[in-house]
Order: structure tokens, then sequence, then C-alpha cells
RNA sequence: GUCCCGGUAGCUCAGCUGAAUAGAGCACCUGCCUUCUAAGCAGGCGGUCAUUGGUUUGAAUCCAAUCCGGGACACCA
């Protein structure tokens, strides 16, 4: 359910004033809900709990408490009316009317006062051998927007990213660039760097799968060509040489790392995605090693004949997990650990927030399990705030099987259809090149992220290429073209509209101020639930309401004076909100569109 | 096998700390541009909330079982 605006703790404290004034009862917790629009009211109080406790039958408590409310509260109701067990409180317009007046010219309408909170979000952790796709941009635009909402909050945010530069993943693109690439870099070829080095990690791909069915005609077992092909083979000595740090395999990891680097800046930067710190896994990956070494005298891990480094999680109905080879190298739970304290030693947050896909909920669970067993400072701070996966129509997005959905190229689809569709309809006029491309991207970049945030991160989610491109309905595009709509008032009428309104309340004056109110309860929701879906149904409701004033009332041809300050004070609101709204989810607004 | 998550309209999703006739958007149908931008507005069609049982004055919401879908449980990251 949508929390109420902070009008619905007001009435819930009035209406627990006079249970304990007038009836001693202090238990019960007072259920206020906005009335159903069939019914006369603003609010309502669902009486039934109440009903059996203080012994009195639905109607007569709620006249009781429908008298007394408006009597100790003349500035906050003026009427009610009870049916069956529901008390429906209409709040005075006079109210309405001051909160208005208020709030109207406060661009920072809904953001809390800072808070001595720190909290680190880390998001993105791309892999540096292949550009972005869309179950990235999910992470992203998920973890810039919970850090600005976090923000609005007054949380002090620190954003990381860390980047999974090492690996026999990453030897794998570098080993096929020198075997086929001919010494082409993006500057010969023009080619975005991320894409170039990807281009050779799908070639290593059929290139292996070309020497397994060689060697299987050659009569050999697939898992055994598997490993034997000679391009794996060259792939993992790579990395023993990486690990060994031989200079000629050193330098070349350096520049196509660099040339990724250069590649997801650029994608960065168009789509808004910033970091405080970004750490390097091949800094990382020996750092928790020292901590097995911590763990084992306290006995919290247990080493095997072989070497192997363990800990036993079945009594915590998890499995026992290796934590360092045979070896002596570090695994992925290692690095973590060690990644969790440095973050720690270097920000001392109070909370720290990985974005990270839900398949590695379990992974996330020994994590904190073992940062506890540990005794870890950082350990019981370790928040995983898991997302589902973005799936096609076809299926889920597999890298081998080629059906990724490239994020360039998704971001430059929206940025197509915005310019289309904008061309379609004649509203090109008016405005420079400059400024149609701008407002392309605008639209464009909008909706792709308004359609991946306003699913709950939680779930999984399905991504329809058609519908992820439409402009109308709950899109941010239908948010975007009220805001223009707005400004356009406002550009005729003057921002600067000052005054105060007497008179009462059109219904949807009212129902518009009733929504614009609730914007501070929703950023408090979608920051407790860490989920901007709140925010985008908000901003869309608000939109809609907008929208159904704009079409039942002028506000340039308002019929008496006092009206128009109404609703130009109004407007001035709505747009502030659908700014805010949208800014927390990354979401630029025209001026016209 | 064990564990985790999901199943609501033809499709994509809200609602899930229990309360009035289960809500949006898309799609489909009907109206509305001589008045601040029709990327809009007003209205219509469409649901035994997977199934069964239970708790309750009251269940889409809580509990149990079953069925269906997804994920995890690597000396990969």
């Amino acid at each position: 359910m949508l929390k109420m605006g902070e009008i619905s703790s007001q009435i819930k404290k009035a209406v627990a004033r006079i249970l304990i004034d007038e009836y001693d009862f202090k238990e019960g917790v007072v259920l206020v809900k906005e009335t159903e629009p069939a019914f006369e009211g603003d609010y309502t109080v669902v009486l039934f709990s109440f009903v059996k406790p203080l012994k009195k039958s639905p109607e007569a408590l709620g006249n009781e408490l429908g008298q007394k409310l408006l009597a100790t509260n003349p500035a906050l109701f003026s009427a009610y009316n009870v049916i069956k067990g529901f008390l429906n409180l209409t709040i005075a317009d006079s109210y309405w009317l001051e909160f208005l007046h208020r709030e109207h010219d406060n661009p920072g309408f809904g953001h809390k006062p800072r808070i001595d909170k720190k909290v680190m979000i880390e998001y993105s952790s791309p892999n540096t051998n292949k550009p972005l796709h869309l179950g990235h941009l999910r992470n992203n635009f998920l973890g810039w927007s919970i850090a600005e909402i976090f923000k609005a909050n007054g949380y002090d945010i620190v954003k990381t990213c860390i980047a999974n530069d090492r690996g026999i993943h990453i030897c794998k693109s570098m080993i096929a660039w020198q075997l086929f690439a001919d010494g082409a870099t993006p500057a010969s070829t023009g080619i975005k760097g991320d894409h170039l080095v990807g281009d050779y990690y799908v070639r290593f791909s059929t290139e292996h799968k070309k020497q397994i069915a060689e060697l299987v005609a050659g009569g050999m077992a697939p898992e055994t060509a598997e490993k034997e092909a000679p391009i794996m083979k060259a792939a993992q000595q790579m990395l023993v040489d990486w690990e060994a740090g031989k200079p000629d395999v050193i330098a070349l990891w350096k520049m196509m790392n660099s040339w990724v680097y250069t590649g997801f800046d650029a994608t960065y930067k168009r789509i808004g995605s910033d970091f405080d710190k970004t750490y390097y896994e091949s800094d990382t990956y020996l750092l928790g090693k020292s901590l097995v070494e911590q763990g084992l005298e306290k006995g919290v891990f247990e080493q095997e004949a072989d070497g192997s480094v363990w800990i036993d999680l079945t009594a915590d109905g998890l499995d026992r997990k290796i934590v360092q080879r045979r070896d002596g190298t570090a695994v992925y739970i290692t690095q973590d650990i060690g990644l969790a304290v440095r973050k720690y030693e270097e920000f001392h947050c109070d909370e720290s927030i990985y974005v990270v896909g839900d398949e590695q909920n379990y992974h996330f669970k020994v994590l904190k399990l073992i940062a506890q067993k540990l005794g870890l400072p950082a350990a019981g701070d370790i928040f995983h705030l898991s997302y589902g996966m973005v799936e096609l129509p076809s299926g889920r997005m597999k890298a081998r099987e080629g059906t990724v959905v490239d994020a360039d190229n998704i971001l430059d689809e929206m940025f197509d259809e915005a310019e289309r569709k904008t061309r379609e309809q004649g509203k090109t006029e008016g405005f420079s090149l400059t400024e149609l491309e701008e407002l392309y991207e605008t639209i464009g970049q909008g909706g792709l992220k308004f359609f991946l945030l306003r699913v709950d991160p939680k779930k999984k989610m399905l991504f329809n290429p058609e519908e992820s491109i439409d402009l109308h309905g709950y899109t941010a595009t239908f948010i975007q073209y009220a805001y223009a709509r707005i400004r356009s008032i406002l550009r005729k009428e003057g921002d600067a509209l000052k005054g105060t309104v007497t008179g009462g309340f059109l219904p949807l004056e009212k129902m518009l101020t009733k929504t614009l109110e609730k914007f501070p309860a929703v950023l408090s929701q979608a920051c407790t639930e860490m989920s901007p879906s709140v925010v985008a149904a908000f901003a869309f409701e608000l939109a809609k309401t907008f929208n159904s004033f704009y079409a039942e009332h002028s506000v340039s041809g308002a019929e008496t004076p006092d009206k128009k300050i109404l609703r130009l004070q109004l407007c001035r609101m709505t747009a502030t909100v659908l700014r805010n709204a949208l800014h927390v989810m990354g979401i630029k607004v025209p001026e016209r569109m």
C-alpha cells in the first residue's frame, strides 16, 4: 500500500490521543487510509479493531470519535461521516491552503534534513572483458537511484564500483586478440574499446568450440576436449603468467583494460553513473588471504591435508564452503571478505549496500556469516540489495548464445525512437539541433530508466523491446510531458507568483494537493524499502492527476483571481515534485517537448 | 536431493505489517483538438487473485499442503 503523507500521522496521533484520553485505550494501532472515491471524505479511520475491546458498536464509536476529532482539531478536520466500520474524515480546506502556501515555492520539498549516517552503495561491478548489457543497466540505474533516494532522506553516501578486471575470462579475450586481431585497436578500427575487447571474447568462444569439435572428431571425450583445446590451454597459461607478473602479459592486460575503461567511461557518462571510488579486483584479490590466516588461528576455518581451507556452515543451514584453494590462491568469496574490510577501513560507513543480482543470494548469505564469524567490524552492516534478472521474451539473456541486449545499442534505439516520434508529431519547431539531441536523449534515456526502475527490484522482469520504447501510459514520457505542459504555463504566467488564497477547492484541485502532500512520505518509503518503483508509481499518479486537472480547469483563464493564484501554486509545486521524483530515478525533465 | 524467490485481466505490472465494489498501463472499442502542448482527457470491455484446506467478524494479503515457473548449492567470478 502506498503510504499516505505526513497528514496521516497527524490523524493517527489525534485519534490515539482521544482513545487514550476518553477510553483509556492504548494498545491498538490506528489504521488510516485514503477514503475510497465512492465515499465522502479524504481519509478513513478503520474502526473494526476497536469495536471489541471498547465494547461499542462501530457506528456509535465512529460518531463519538468523529465529534471529538472535530472538536479538538478544528484546524485539521471539517466534517466526518460513518459508514459501517469506517470513519471518513474530511480535511479542512484551510489546512490544504496553508500547506500549499507554505510549500509551493520550496524547491527541496520532500527532502529530509541531514542525519549522521553514512551508507556505502556498491553497484555496477563490470567485467573488463565485454561491454555492458541490459542487466548492467538495471544494476546501474538501481544503484544510482538508491543512492539519490538515501541522499534525499538525509544520508551521507559513498558510491563504489568493483571492477572484475582479472581472471580467466579476461585472459580469454586477451589471447584471442593476440591470435586474431592483427594489432587492431579502438583507434585503428573506430570501434568503442569495450566492444572491441568483447568481440575478441566472443571470438575466443567460437574458436574454442571449433577446436573442441575437432578434438571430439578425433576421438576425444567432450569434457576432456574442453580443457585440452589449445586456445584454452593458452588462456590458462596466460593467467599463470599474469599472476607471475610476466611483463608482456601485464602490458597487454593494461592496454586492453584501458580500452575497456575508456568505453565504460563513455557509457557511464551518458547514463550518469558516477562513483566516489573504484576498487579493482587485481588490487584486492590478495587481501582476503591474511584474513584466512586469522580465521585459521581463530579456528573459524579448517585446513585439509591438501592445503585447501574451508568453513563449515552446516550448523547455520548452509554448506561447507572453500575459502582458499589448495594452491593457496584466493577464491571469489575470499576477495569479498578482503574488500569488505578495506571498504570499512577506508570509509567507516554505518551500512554497506551491495547492489548485486539475486543469483548471488547464497553467496552474500555466506559472506555475511563469514564476516560475522571472523568478528569483522563491518559484519553486521552488509546488506545485499538483490535484484531480479532481466529476461527477454525469448528467455534469459546469455552472452554465449548472443541473446544479450547491449547497453549502448539499446540507449541508441531509445534515442532514435524519441526522435522518430517527435518528428512524426512535428514537434521539432523552435528547437536548435543541439536542443533536439538533448531532448531525444532526455526522452529516450528517461524511457529506459523508467521502464527498468518501475518494477520492484527484487522481482525478475521481462524486457519486451516493443513495450519498452512505448511513449504512452506508464512511462517517463508521460510524466515528462506533464512537466513540459506546466512549464509552458509558468513561462506564460510568470514563475514568481505570490499571494494568499482564500476560498474552497474543486475536487481535482484538492486531489492534486493531496497527491503532492504524499511526496515526503513516498521518499521515506522508497528509502526503507530500497525501491525506486515506489517513486515511479507516485510520479505517474501525480502526472495523471495533473493531466485530469489540466483538462478540466484553465489556469490562465481561471474563473477568479484567487483561483488563478491557487492553480499557479499547484502548477508550480507539481512541477517541482515531478522533477524531484524523476531526479531520484536519474531521469531528466524537458522544458518543452 | 536441500534451500531461496515467484504464480493477480489476453500481455506487463501495483496491491501482500488483514478491512468498503481487487487497481494501473498496453491491447481492443466509443467519444473529445475555434480555449494554457491530443506524447493528453473522459468512458467501455476484461479477473472464481495457481489449487485445496485452515486461522479470523473479515483473506489476493497470514498458516499448511499440492501443482507450475525461475534461481542457488563449483578448488568459476
